[in-house]
DNA sequence: AGTAGTTTGTGAAAGTCTTCACAAATTATT
DNA sequence: AATAATTTGTGAAGACTTTCACAAACTACT
């Protein structure tokens, strides 16, 4: 039994299939604002995203009304209220598990730190990497990462170790207060009700792309 | 009305939601094969992969029949299986195009090579890449891609490019006669029917860790 | 050899997601 | 000021996916 919620929150079950689309349109929004287009359609941002302008809508629908019959959204507007529906209007802080060539690659990236997401610390169990500077941050030796969760409030911690030992890294931070966890390693982990865990998995991407490709020959 | 194809060859068209779980089969049966497991039923195989019996069984009917009643499934035949189906039984080259960080990562990865897929050569345009070693591998320049690609048969090109690059670099691809494209650039790519892209976009997997975040904590 | 206990494969039911289609609201044009 | 042209938001229909439930087929025990 769901009901409106009284005012401005929203508090219904959002389908994971809506929300995973919600990062698309932001993208296409901010291409589009930064070349100066002012008003948009949803058939016009929808085929930019590659989706259907019923489903566009609908998918918006979950959140509130954001255009107006006849115009259209403004793409600004819409873009700050996919933004806000995100959380990208707040800093978000983060740890990084592993500083292998993943772990590398990911604190590198720029992306995150234009959408407020901010990396605070890196470590790694491998007394080779320790101590090493990464995108201007000191590796740390991983044995210390419950005690740094004690002094610092962080909202998301990245798991870059391999399969392993993910488990034991993924309670470590559990138990620091972190909620949200990225996991790289190639396993589910098993987490509280109240912690999210967001599954990367590049081997199941490669080997998805692998079948649709022999699928594509016999056709 | 659907009909069984005449021998072996599997011709309807399969769900995408069922081919992103075989990965994953694959991958729990691979840690009982190694654990020396040599039966399994389909409540064990889905308990440890995260989905319910049923599905399972649903799934693995769109390919055929590999279990016996009564007994459940041999471990090592039905991972051979899931490999075959998965075209795992032959080797795949790939081409890398993109030297940085994320492209880097991936040269390193070694789960690629234990699948039987073979990474043959990396490009960039960066001169202050081109010539480094990376995974074994000289990073060529990246003007040289279709000159390669007409010389050595290539089924997947790897696109770890900047978002404004991925398109141009995706029709030489395609120009050289590659099938399948794994896609870790931001956008969208443009692509003949007969060539497979396979997305992956790390922002909007985290973004959607954010949203899941701030869902909870307002319930 | 016979019987009790498992477990698969599958059609049908339930549930979820996407598309359709149109009233209502607004802009643009005459 | 009135009319034509857009375009949103949404309930309902349609498509797709997951779960249920059970006959059929096999194993294991007596």
């Amino acid at each position: 039994m769901k009901k409106k919620p009284a005012a401005g929150q929203t508090a219904k079950p959002v389908p994971l299939a809506v929300i995973k689309r919600l990062p698309l349109y932001y993208a296409r929004l901010a291409s589009l604002a930064e070349a100066g287009i002012l008003r948009v359609s949803s058939s016009h941002l929808a085929r930019l995203a590659g989706v259907t302008p019923a489903q566009l809508r609908h998918d918006l629908s979950h959140f509130g009304s954001f255009g107006q019959q006849g115009y259209g959204y403004r793409t600004h507007e819409l873009q700050a209220a996919i933004g806000r529906i995100l959380g990208l209007d707040r800093s978000t802080r983060m740890v990084l598990v592993g500083a292998g060539h993943l772990g590398r690659a990911l604190a590198n990236y720029q992306g995150f730190r234009r959408r407020r997401f901010f990396l605070q610390a890196i470590f790694d169990s491998d007394p080779a990497l320790v101590g090493q500077v990464v995108a201007d941050l000191t590796v740390q030796e991983a044995s210390q990462l419950s005690d740094y969760l004690g002094h610092h409030r962080i909202e998301i911690g990245i798991i870059a170790v391999p399969a392993e030992e993910a488990q034991a890294v993924a309670d470590r931070l559990v138990a620091g207060g972190v909620k949200g966890i990225w996991n790289f390693a190639h396993l589910r982990l098993s987490v509280p009700d109240d912690v999210v865990v967001e599954q990367v998995n590049l081997t199941d991407s490669l080997l998805t792309l692998a079948f649709r490709l022999e699928e594509r020959k016999k056709a």
